[in-house]
RNA sequence: GCGAGGGUGGCGGAACUGGUAGACGCACUAGACUUAGGAUCUAGCGGGUAACCGUGGGGGUUCGAUUCCCCCCUCUCGCACCA
């Protein structure tokens, strides 16, 4: 390629971009085959729902992720770096309804839109393997998918009490409610009973959660996260015998060591044996109703505010298996039906809120762990004592440590058969079931002779109806009688089909495996091409998905490992969680109208200008300050670069061939040089801080223009020169591509910048010969020494001690001791 | 309440295993060039006249602490009656 660029001083960056977007379209630049040399690197963004336009959210995050890219390209590996569209959800219907379109439209519309801001950030995708998951080609797979895990056992259908949203008229999972309110349009969440499809992700509770200790490139905190989320604990199940009736109430207890201070028991207002229990008492009807009252109660509350503890007694004992003692069954509004068993033993001297309880209602407490040097006075004790200790009144166990006790009373439970060992998760079944249009239909079918059968595989996709029953493109499924008429796969009578759709996280859980195979037409993964890929090496978006997302893209590369698809048992194994870009100390919404939109940035100083700043103004991990002054900043630099290069052109056409003399400031500069791709690989390498290795490379360019520029008072040789350009323009490319493509091309370089290996960093030539050596007199700084790098300790404190300053400090006094740390400093203690 | 992570100039942020606190950038100040300059370049830029004081506050370890230990304050995020 010849260079046919005139002159300009001008970084005219709208030419420049448009021109390089399209070499690299037309060179097909950034796609990948399984066939290429070098190592594997699968580095991934979450994909954007295509709501209509890019925010800043999404620049920083592909940005960060086309700089991973295009240094792991640099360092010699075969990157795939997809991007695709979670294009199936609510907002779609919500538009079509408000423009009278249809949610199709609307949603490719946006992807198209969508697709051309990302071309114009310049970010390196393959785009040969994009996904749009509203695709029928996406979501057949996943509906056999659906089908293959029911076929499993891992799908079932029930009735619940589900978190239903009334605006968006859909149902929500525990997770997408968020402090009692819908995570999407934050009206509150109300529980309404309905028949649902639920994925066994507790089957998998266990290996979710041990095997969060492989996941050490992932940050703590989301793991802690998980870890909470999956909230194990182990302990007793254990049966209470009801007396006068020949019900057993089952308990799950954490604490089996207070099982002898159990003063009453509490069952959830919902509890299946409230009823046969409380039948022929004489107070049946009025706890009845309580309960009743409890339930209205709780659908009535949002569910982060927390009602005051009321219960009522049952009228009827249980008895405790350990002690024959005889407890009063309390029916109270804090238990739990869908945690443990719904029905708990109350230890108030030894839990927060059965003390409250009993102290509220006068029940007895009973002290039985005692902690060491300490009495427990049931009389005047303020709160439950949940500390460990030595256990008293418990009958044989009487004198143990509380926590051998645990053990050993599991143990008696066992042996004498009313009680066992017992697991409980706090993770519950995933509900898929979504009662929309714009979802992947749910490819069952309801026959009344046959039950529930699965559509046959030849058959999927089930498509979405297209077709605008009654002018409406987004009548929820079950509202279309032409799609629920089908005939039943087995007998062939008539039948309905299922109206359901599937929750949209189903698709984000593998898309990341579908982008190794995105055109595959026989199977959702190509075995051999998900084998060369995954996992994904480094997955990077918000932290927003840290328990959501996460954790159900892991439950799925589970169970896709386990029906034969996959061979890997986690799909992550780094993650970066960036931070928000935020604008004036608070996150962008268009209510408070602080919104920075990436269009106008773009328009205005170019896309490697915006690129520039959000890697620059923080670390990844953290919030990022949207600040309109420092983008200036930004494109300042790359202006500055620009202009050193135009003007001083005559430099790249030099013989590259270093002199074997240097001047000094040709040391300077070629020092600075190996220096900073030292130092800008190390912060790539150790955690993606580009913001140091952007400064790093502003270091370079500032002792770049002092030698070369046109103030430059001494100048270095053009060869040294020439090496520093080539090298800060190649550090720079994965952040700002098109400005270092040019650049590149400009400085006479006929091969392009993308071939172009990572530069190799020369120790010798970054070796400062001279060092500045702190001197302090104790522990203060109170001059400074140039010294050779390779002088020895004693010569180095003998010139400290003969300082003029250190002397002045010293004042006479007798030298203690010297410290010296090598390269650093001198400490001299008086 | 429980869990996690933060508090460093006017601002965003640097500082490797304890060793020059404030790199780099922004803002600001002065000067240069200029009809002009919100362009560009040069210089300065934590506080204090100074000795000195300074990394949320108070103790401690150390020759030396933003870094390690203890106590406290504060902010952000997650979970929140999970037995």
């Amino acid at each position: 390629m010849t260079s046919n660029n005139t002159v300009s001083n001008k970084y005219d960056f709208k030419t420049i971009e448009k021109k390089w977007q399209q070499f690299w379209e037309d060179g097909e630049v950034y796609k990948v085959t399984e066939d290429a040399a070098g190592e594997k690197y699968y580095v991934l963004e979450m994909f954007p729902y295509p709501s209509g336009r890019i925010h800043m959210g999404h620049v920083r995050n592909y940005s960060i992720g086309d700089v991973v890219a295009r240094y792991k390209r640099m360092r010699g590996y075969n990157v795939l770096h997809p991007m695709g569209w979670d294009a199936f959800g609510l907002p779609a219907e919500n538009a079509a309804l408000k423009n009278n379109s249809h949610p199709a439209t609307w949603t490719y519309a946006n992807i198209d839109y969508m697709r051309n801001q990302l071309r114009q950030l310049g970010l390196s995708y393959d785009w040969g393997r994009e996904i749009a998951t509203c695709n029928p080609k996406y979501y057949r797979w996943e509906q056999l998918l659906f089908i293959e895990m029911y076929r499993k056992g891992l799908v079932y259908q029930k009735v619940t009490t589900v978190n239903w949203c009334d605006s968006c008229q859909t149902v929500l999972a525990n997770e997408q409610v968020i402090e009692g309110a819908c995570w999407r349009c934050d009206q509150p969440v109300f529980p309404r009973k309905m028949n649902g499809w639920f994925f066994k992700i507790t089957d998998y509770a266990e290996e979710l959660l041990a095997d969060l200790e492989k996941l050490t490139g992932w940050p703590d905190k989301v793991v802690t996260m998980q870890r909470n989320w999956i909230g194990k604990s182990t302990g007793l199940t254990c049966e209470f015998a009801v007396e006068g009736s020949a019900e057993k109430i089952a308990i799950f207890t954490t604490r089996p060591d207070t099982i002898f201070g159990v003063t009453f028991m509490s069952i959830a207002a919902e509890h299946p044996l409230l009823d046969p229990i409380i039948a022929g008492t004489a107070t049946e009807h009025e706890v009845r109703d309580f309960a009743r009252q409890i339930v209205i109660d709780k659908q009535r509350r949002s569910l982060d505010e927390e009602a005051e503890k009321v219960g009522i007694f049952t009228g009827r004992y249980a008895i405790n298996p350990f002690n024959s003692e005889r407890i009063p069954i309390y029916v109270a509004n804090f238990v739990l039906m869908e945690y443990g068993t719904g029905a708990v033993m109350a230890v108030p001297a030894h839990d927060e809120r059965d003390f409250e309880f009993a102290r509220k209602y006068n029940l007895p407490i009973t002290p039985v762990v005692i902690p060491e040097g300490m009495t427990l006075d049931p009389a005047t004790m303020a709160q439950a004592s949940t500390i460990p200790g030595v256990l008293a009144g418990s009958g044989q166990f009487t004198g143990m440590d509380s926590l051998a006790a645990q053990a050993a009373i599991i143990k008696q439970a066992e042996e004498k058969g009313f009680g066992s060992a017992h697991v409980t998760y706090r993770l519950r079944d995933w509900g898929i079931s979504r009662q929309r249009y714009w979802g992947a239909p749910i490819p069952m079918v309801h026959c009344d002779t046959c039950g529930v059968q699965p559509v046959p595989e030849a058959e999927l996709p089930v498509l979405l109806p297209e077709d605008t029953e009654a002018g409406s493109g987004c009548l929820p499924l079950h509202q279309r009688p032409s799609f629920i008429a089908t005939t039943c796969p087995k007998c062939g009578g008539a039948a309905k089909r299922e109206t359901d759709t599937m929750d949209t996280f189903m698709e984000s859980s593998w898309y990341f495996a579908r982008y190794t195979c995105p055109r595959n037409e026989t199977s959702p993964l190509d075995k051999a091409k998900a084998a060369y890929w995954l996992p994904v090496d480094q997955y990077i978006g918000g932290v927003e998905h840290a328990i959501l997302h996460l954790l159900y893209s892991r439950f799925f590369t589970k169970v896709l490992r386990d029906l034969g698809h996959l061979d890997i048992d986690e799909p992550f194994t780094n993650l970066l969680t960036q931070g928000m870009v935020i604008k004036d100390g608070a996150k962008m919404s268009k209510s408070k109208g602080n919104v920075v939109d990436p269009n106008d940035l773009i328009q205005e100083y170019g896309a490697d200008t915006v690129r520039l700043f959000s890697l620059f103004a923080a670390p990844p991990e953290r919030d990022l300050e949207w600040s309109a002054q420092g983008v200036e900043g930004s494109s300042r630099f790359l202006n500055r670069v620009y202009r050193l290069i135009a003007t001083n052109r005559e430099l790249f056409t030099c013989d590259p061939a270093m002199p074997a003399q240097l001047s000094e400031p040709g040391k300077t500069l070629h020092r600075k040089t190996h220096q900073t791709i030292k130092r800008v690989t190390e912060s790539i390498e150790q955690n993606f801080h580009f913001n140091t290795a952007i400064s790093g490379m502003m270091e370079l360019f500032n002792v770049l223009a002092s030698v070369a520029g046109e103030n430059a008072d001494e100048k270095a040789e053009p060869a040294v020169v020439r090496e520093a350009v080539s090298i800060l323009l190649l550090l720079v490319s994965p952040m700002v591509p098109h400005f270092a493509a040019e650049m590149w091309e400009y400085i006479g370089n006929s091969e392009s910048l993308e071939k172009m290996p990572w530069p190799e960093f020369d120790a010798e030539a970054a070796r400062e010969d001279l060092l500045t050596i702190v001197l302090q007199v104790n522990g203060k700084v109170r001059s400074r020494l140039q010294v050779p790098a390779d002088i020895a300790d004693d010569d180095l404190a003998r010139l400290a001690l003969a300082d003029e300053n250190t002397v002045k400090f010293i004042d006479g006094k007798p030298v203690k001791k010297t410290i010296v740390v090598k390269k650093k400093l001198v400490n001299i203690v008086v």
